[in-house]
DNA sequence: CCAAGTATGTGAAATCTTTAACGACTAACG
DNA sequence: CGTTAGTCGTTAAAGATTTCACATACTTGG
């Protein structure tokens, strides 16, 4: 099937596994109704913004009253594919790598790191966070059909590891490396560089003083 | 002094350590000078968006030449702030803050982590990274005048530390956990959370599907 | 010193995103 | 039932960001 969905805003798609999460929080919690208030408050998006990103999947909600818990949760978990989980590698089992292995990604979400790979001998044949490590030389032979990796090698390895990937038949590269990899036009990577994040947070501090009234944002 | 350069737009500023970074490894590499091209193609952003973001600062290249790598860099340094250090602490040693004590900062960076807080009695008066280790609750008498902060703890006690950071006089603070924390507002805080970064990429994946031509983008 | 080539800086257009405002409808209570 | 308070979905406006396209000016080689 596939519901092309005459394609939701970017800015949309990004906050929506954040709404995931918290409409989970409040289902567990036994809560039956939400407004758009009451969630803007929790995750910190203007509610008219929260509105207009639901009203992309057209009216999930009840004017007078707000939003179904149950109901608005079920038509998330269908529209982010909660029910398969998607399947992860990830390469280089060093502290960042580890932190990952360590984090049950699967408890509110659809992705499960399956395998993970490292260079270092030591390494290798161990357990991490319960994700077996295997030889950074195994990688085509045992990454099979996962298609989407964590990269979380030094820098200087990005690359190279990221050509084996996209010749492996990777299609998603979330890069924790300060390399901005160079790839194919059909495979996607989405950069995070902790860095980067850091410095713009200073910058932001020293340049864009919060005096009065202004909320936090994002990443 | 503080020259408030009549506000560069956010996205600029988001940019602003990635291109610094960069033209460190030209200098370093010996190289004179770059066009907003080669710019491009490394850091992947359009170079019409690069010659936007330099040119808010003023005219710092030369038509028909490009940039001068010297110029630029210094320029850079000095919006930047990258004479004057940053001292930031973290709080939360487990796997991910260790993976920040680890993390050469102050290599290409104008930060410096000082100081980091555990509430685990084993792991307090050891050094990670080079940097002492203090118990959680020594927090307000240790901090000083430190002002910014990474947040590495589990998400239950998130808010809890950042009510006791805002109240110690913190002024930004890096948030790795999946709690969105409440601050006064004059307190600024940037949320990285990694599950949902993974959770975006694979929904992009499923839903925005890279055929022919598309660059990749920001986290 | 000129001609050809190159690359900036920016006006204008296009695109994307957020926010305000409000009509329409619901729930709840007297 | 009728009235009040509450909340959505959406139109329209505002704001932010990216991208195009080109006049302008510099560099280079002859």
């Amino acid at each position: 099937m596939d519901i092309e969905q005459t394609k939701i805003p970017q800015a949309t798609a990004k906050r929506l596994p954040l709404y995931y999460r918290f409409l989970n929080n409040l289902h567990t919690q036994g809560k039956l109704r939400v407004s758009s208030k009451e969630l803007s408050d929790a995750v910190k998006v203007d509610s008219a913004t929260i509105r207009r990103d639901f009203s992309y999947f057209g009216a999930l909600g009840k004017k007078g009253y707000g939003y179904n818990v149950e109901y608005l949760l079920s038509f998330f978990r269908k529209t982010l594919d909660q029910d398969e989980t998607t399947r992860v590698a990830l390469i280089g089992v060093g502290n960042l790598g580890t932190a990952f292995l360590n984090y049950n990604f699967t408890k509110n979400n659809n992705t499960k790191i399956e395998i993970a790979f490292d260079a270092n001998e030591e390494r290798v044949g161990s357990e991490v966070g319960g994700v077996g490590v295997e030889h950074i030389d195994d990688l085509e032979e045992k990454l099979g059909d996962i298609s989407v990796a964590i990269l979380t090698v030094p820098s200087s390895a990005a690359q190279g590891i990221a050509d084996r990937l996209v010749k492996a038949g990777i299609s998603g590269i979330l890069n924790f490396t300060p390399a901005r990899i160079s790839v194919p036009s059909n495979v996607r990577v989405h950069h995070i560089d902790l860095a980067i994040e850091l410095q713009a947070l200073v910058y932001f501090l020293k340049h864009y003083p919060l005096n009065e009234e202004e909320a936090e944002e994002e990443q």
